[in-house]
Formats: C-alpha cells, structure tokens, sequence
DNA sequence: GTCTATAGGTTGATAGAC
DNA sequence: GTCTATCAACCTATAGAC
C-alpha cells in the first residue's frame, strides 16, 4: 500500500528497523483487522520478524499499544499546539483547519476506538491525552478564539457565540470522518465545503452595514 | 423507555429471565470494562448463570455480540423513523431532538466502538446499519428537512443549505456524546444550548422584513 | 538484535447429568 | 433450562542459542 519500501543501500550489519516495522504492522493490524485480533504472532509475521522480537522492543503487548497510541496521537497534539493564523479570511482558514482535521482524525479515531475495548488501554490513553491537554476542545479553542479575533475586527457578526459556533464546525469535521470509519456502503453527508459556504453565509456582518 | 412489553398470557413454564440477564450482563461488561474482557466467565457471573447457559442462548460469542449490537441499536433505529414534527419553533425542535440524540449516543457509541475492536464485528455491524439505513445522516436529513420547512415558511433565512446546517448541528451532539465517551478530566465543550443559541441567531431570518 | 522452542495460563465451546 | 467437568486452541511471555 504505502510504498515506502528501504533502501537497499544498506551493507554489512543489519540494524534491522525491526522496531519501526513492528510499530508499523501493528497499527496497520489495528486498522485493519481490529485491536483483537493484534497478536504478538500476527504483528511479528506483518513486520517480518519474529514474535520474540516483539516483546524485546516492547516488553509487552500494553507497551506495544502504548507506542501505537503515542505515535498515533502525536500528529494531533502537533496541529493542537499550532494556533490558526489570524487575519485570513474565514473561508480560508476553516477549509485549512477543517481538512487537515479531518486527515488527522481520520489516522487517529481506529486507534482512539481500538483504546476503548479494554478499560486499562482507555485509562491509560485517557491520561495521555489529558496531560497533553488533547481532544475536541482544543479545536473548538482555537477557531473559536479566530472568530472572536474576527468578530472583535467586525468581520463576523458580533451576536453569537463564537465558541458555540466552532463547536459546530469542530463538530462536522469529526462526526464526517467518524462516519468513515464504518464502511456503510454509499452514505452521504455534507461535505467540509458546504457546511463552510452555509458558516461564512451566517457568519457574515449585518449586510445594513455595508 | 419505550413502554411496550408484552402481555403476560403466557403460563405453565417458568420463563426464567436468564436470556435478558446475559444480555444486560454483555452490555454492562462492553460499557464497564471493555469487549476485550467480554468473556463467557465475567458475564454468566455477572448474569448469575453458568457458563454454559450463555452459549446455549447464543449459539457462541459472535452471537452474544450480535445480539448486543441489535439490541443497543434498538432506540437509534426508532429514534430515525420518528420524523421531526413541523410548525413548532427551531429552538425547542433542536432541543428536544439534541437531547434525544444525544442520552441515545451516549448508549450506543460504547457499543459501535467495541465492534471496531474485531473486522468481523465491525463489518456485521455496518451491514446491520445499511439495512435499516442508519448513521449521523439520518439526524442530518430530518433536522434538514425540518429546517427547509422554515425556510420555506420564511421563518428560517432561505439563503443557507439547510442541511450543511443541519450537519453542524448533528455533529456537535454526535462530538459532545463522543467526548463523555472518554473520561477525561474536567474537559469542557460549549454545551447544546449555546449551540443551539447560536444557531437559532444565526438562522434568523433578515431583520429588515421584520 | 534476532531467532527457535516452550512453559504457563486463558478462553471458547461441547458433553452429559440433573 | 441450567449446571459441572473437560478439552482443544490460542495467546503472552520467557529462556537460551546464534
């Protein structure tokens, strides 16, 4: 699938990226088969090492879906901490945010969902992204806090609740890439672009002061 | 919930609830524990019945959980043939649907999560859903249809695609529901009445026909 | 660092008594 | 309908050779 195969460059000692292949092959696992079906015997034969190898690299199987969560969560506490720039219009910066919302959460909610069929996994991902202050409010906060910029520069109306109204957005963008996570045949929502053109339609300033 | 059960005419052998105890014990162990640790042991000790008995009511594990799914599915499936009755104003539609919507999530997204633990379930699940055509689209279409109602009443503005409206709404319940799903902290989304707030300002139609 | 082999422990499912 | 007893299959994790 993704074609990112190594460089047969590589001489002499094997230093073996066993550890990646391993971490690779059981998120794939995860993704595609399910987080009960992710065996030590199923992760070693994907990556092409042996079920030993496993547990060296990761003591154990909740130290193996540790490093999965970790590594999956980092892309989102990535475009949690980088802010929205200001001053761009709103069409613009909902459809950036938006997009790459939706990419992220698209990698991260089969592993989100995969935490919850053990109460230990969910706890321990729970803190994880507790301490990292991780979730839907972070997005929420931060377009919530461009549009008050924007309302405050009179470019949005001024009479609704900037929050609430990025709790919609926020709330689009994971109810859609929720809704592909379950393979339902030809079901259809509106797409990031009409829920933006339907926002900025609202979101204009009373037209009587143009 | 739904007040239909049925007549007691039956007599003669004892029913012995243990079919239902098995079932309540399976979707207890999902919501508390994990699908991971849905073992036959923890639910026929939860169920207070032996081991066996769960397997003679439900052929074998996938069965149980099929049964499960059905069963949490239940209220959802009423929940999307139930139209949205017309004429009465936005903010008590949106209320009274939201609140449904979401108590109705916050039952069954436990369980939509749990099936993704295994592709067999995951995918007997999602054919259980196309059949009777269930998914956030179905709140998306009758919030959608509601709302073109209006417009067309001219008690809504006609300028916005009431549907990718109808989508921000739906999402912000299927978002709030999915976030109490995991128990963070003291994590705080705008709640459904200030999103309901801001929808109601933002649909209201022009001031200057007013 | 990576392998083979295996110990030790659970689990799903069945058989047969009551 | 429900129970006890049991087994084959599977899984995690470790030990020790290369």
């Amino acid at each position: 699938m993704t074609a990112v195969d190594e460089t047969p460059k590589r001489r002499g000692r094997p230093p073996a990226g066993g550890r990646e292949a391993i971490l690779a092959a059981a998120l794939r696992v995860i993704r595609e088969r399910g987080i009960a079906r992710l065996t030590a015997r199923e992760v070693a034969s994907l990556a092409g090492v042996s079920e030993a190898s496993v547990f060296y690299h990761y003591k154990d199987r909740f130290g193996l879906l540790q490093a999965v969560f970790e590594e999956s969560l980092r892309p989102l506490r990535e475009l949690a901490e980088g802010g929205v720039e200001p001053g761009s219009d709103p069409r613009s910066v909902l459809s950036l945010y938006g997009h790459t919302l939706e990419d992220f959460l698209d990698g991260v909610l089969p592993v989100i969902a995969a935490a919850q069929s053990d109460a230990e996994l969910r706890d321990s991902m729970a803190t994880y992204m507790a301490e990292d202050d991780l979730g839907p409010h972070r997005g929420v906060r931060a377009i919530g806090d461009y549009l008050r910029a924007e309302q405050a520069a009179g470019r949005v109306r001024g009479d609704v609740d900037a929050y609430a109204v990025a709790m919609m957005f926020i709330g689009s963008c994971y109810t859609r890439s929720s809704q592909r996570q379950m393979p339902m045949a030809d079901v259809e929502l509106p797409p990031l672009e009409d829920v933006i053109g339907a926002m900025v339609a609202m979101l204009a300033p009373d037209q009587r002061s143009v």
